[in-house]
DNA sequence: TAAATATGTTAGATGGCTCTAACATTTTAA
DNA sequence: TTAAAATGTTAGAGCCATCTAACATATTTA
């Protein structure tokens, strides 16, 4: 599996998407996020981070939090495209269950061919958004806006869209699919517990369900 | 990219395939072949050999010749299997040439979820050869036996059916593309040249075309 | 604000896969 | 049948991604 030229290793692939979805989830990066999501040990994104800081894939100095560079946000967009595309793929063409493609789409993401993702993108009919509900960047990187809250954020008596899901664990969404829960789902806020933060719904057809602050908080919505 | 307890790096999966498909070619295989395949110098082969051989994928003993143990052959089946069936799906549903699609099966033949080729297998509807005609080994590494000679071997005057090509490279399937030859395809041996090995063949609806003994020696028919 | 805690860095080691240089064995041919 | 050529092995090094242990800096809190 030789890459091209100027390509990062699968490593350095693993470290800049990670990168980059921590970023999104909340704005700085800290080395200690890092090695906590790729299961490695602090010295090792240390020095791993001072490699791609050479390679001008992120910016960094000591004790401050980490930040990609355009080349590095390029690079992120790519697998993240990839990752998604594989994800729907996997779901559509090949009729997985969507809780279920996660681990082959990390696989996947690596594949290094235009070609293989331009097809798979075209049979799929150059969508926007994954099972997750998550958008798939396009071959320049670009992402569909579509403004998101977070399900707990959402007020009383409002409805919304269910958009995406932020957390790929399968008892998470092995969870989800017990209350019933599909991307696309219209939901209604009924209640909201100060206490907990749990959040109770309603869905079309459906009986009222709660659900509890974690879980919520990583349910994304469009109004 | 993780990979379960007990399989091999994506570095030993090339080994034993390489392995596996020289054995097939030549019946025993030196370290200078493994080297020159793989384009690894001589000490590196050496020393993996040595570490396949304590892992029980091959036996092997200094200066002598590399086998497969049964174990190892299981290993070099079910990659191959992979690769193939990539390829079969790579022309098959992505509509890519199958000249092209080598390279992205030898990265697809390393993605690690039954679930993924099973489901390519059945969308496939259990084939039984990839594009080049090479055979799919089943799930149990079974082969559907089907006796193969070069078309090099083959008599003047006698015809038979292209069933696959020993070689992968884009040099050569695109020699065979302007000649007009296809998997499928059935040939009659007009000429054999004693002086050059080179063969004249023709085929339905097509003038008579000559090959080269080294093209020749590199297809496969079957009668 | 000084001590305790959390977080980050440096130094040095390891295992995997590769290399070059030097040496050993086997095969070929004069 | 021995010298030359081809092939194979060993020793020692380097790079990558990882680790542990020790040390440094920031942040929190008593």
């Amino acid at each position: 599996m030789k890459k091209f030229e100027g390509m990062g290793s699968l490593t350095e692939e693993n470290y800049i998407k990670s990168i980059y979805s921590l970023s999104q989830a909340t704005g700085e990066v800290y080395v200690s996020d890092l090695a906590n999501k790729l299961r490695v040990k602090l010295p090792t994104v240390n020095s791993m981070v001072k490699k791609l800081a050479v390679k001008k894939l992120l910016s960094y100095a000591p004790y401050k939090g980490i930040k990609l560079t355009e080349k590095g946000k390029k690079e992120a967009l790519s697998i993240i495209r990839k990752h998604r595309l594989a994800e729907l793929f996997l779901v559509q063409v090949l009729g997985l269950g969507w809780e279920e493609v996660h681990d082959i789409a990390e696989q996947l993401e690596h594949v290094n061919s235009e070609r293989f993702y331009d097809r798979i993108d075209q049979m799929l009919g150059y969508p926007t958004a994954d099972p997750h509900g998550e958008p798939i960047p396009d071959v320049n990187g670009k992402i569909s806006a579509n403004k998101r809250i977070s399900l707990s954020e959402l007020q009383e008596g409002k409805s919304a869209k269910i958009a995406a899901v932020g957390n790929d664990e399968k008892t998470f969404l092995d969870h989800l699919n017990t209350k019933g829960l599909q991307i696309g789902d219209s939901v209604t806020v009924k209640r909201k517990e100060a206490f907990d933060g749990s959040v109770t719904i309603t869905m079309k057809g459906k009986k009222e369900t709660m659900l509890s602050h974690i879980v919520a908080e990583r349910i994304w919505v469009e109004l």
